[in-house]
DNA sequence: AAAAATAATATGCATTTGCAACAGTTTGTT
DNA sequence: AACAAACTGTTGCAAATGCATATTATTTTT
């Protein structure tokens, strides 16, 4: 009875769809020799430039430290540009460079496509549902999210 | 346009939240001394014994050169029995000992507190319909699912 | 204005992970 | 029976990640 809960347990579910979600669209990137953190990076500052590198670890949900090697590595591939802010001198104001934005425009397809598979037999009403739950849950889990 | 989609598909969101989920509980394991794959490999042993890697693998969505590893450890730390299949001398037969069995169990609470809190303000209803959401999105990755 | 406290990012190190290549076992074919 | 093909799990190796700590820059305190 505790058993079949687990299984059927919505940090089991997520995880388990997040991870082949994951798996798949990584094998994706492999052609655009990306990581998929390296993806989410470029992704957000698509969205969003001008980030600071800890603005960019609270969208990716990535660790500070991981990140300032991706950046770096992004940097030197000529897709990012990394320059200090000017309101904070210690902040950096990362952002894409013009072949960083390409790249990221020729991946949004393909995203796409995985959005629109996963969705199968979703009408847009429940793809809709679905986002809303997945925003809720993420930030339900705020309080348990401790850095201490 | 294209931009917002990226921040709200589907891919994105479910990343975000399976990673802080992930996150947030692989603290929590930290204090049994697991890994989060070793919790999931418990788990799904706890549901089913007496599986084989490959099983496994399919189970927690794990590699099976990843798993083989950490089956190793659970079974050098007493919690896993590690026996050869009697019907195909190839396969193993993976099981919890008592100790596994235990430490198991001990977890179930916190899994289940986790559970409740990522679903604060949801109806029953909603719990239930993004279980079947997340079920059926997992299904629709198979074909996308490529180890070519 | 110097010293202490705070903040943002970087780095050292150990762990985890994935891919590729491998060894042993079974199945199917001739 | 013997060989080939497919399957099951393991190991070598390199890359990615997280935690703890250091480094550099800014703000606050005295």
């Amino acid at each position: 009875m505790l058993d079949s809960d687990l299984q059927n347990s919505i940090p089991y579910l997520i995880a388990r769809a997040g991870v082949r979600m994951a798996q798949s669209f990584t094998r994706e990137l492999r052609k655009f020799d990306l990581t998929l953190t390296e993806w989410r990076v470029c992704s957000t500052l698509h969205h969003l430039p001008h980030q600071r590198l800890s603005e960019v670890a609270l969208n990716t949900s990535t660790e500070p430290s991981t990140l300032s090697r991706v950046v770096d590595g992004l940097m030197q591939r000529g897709l990012l540009l990394r320059d200090r802010s000017g309101d904070d001198a210690r902040a950096l104001a990362l952002s894409l460079t013009r072949e960083g934005v390409d790249i990221t425009q020729r991946l949004i397809p393909i995203a796409q496509l995985y959005e629109r598979v996963s969705l199968n037999g979703f009408t847009l009403e429940q793809a809709d549902q679905l986002r809303q739950m997945l925003k809720l849950l993420y930030d339900n889990m705020t309080p348990l999210d401790h850095h201490d």
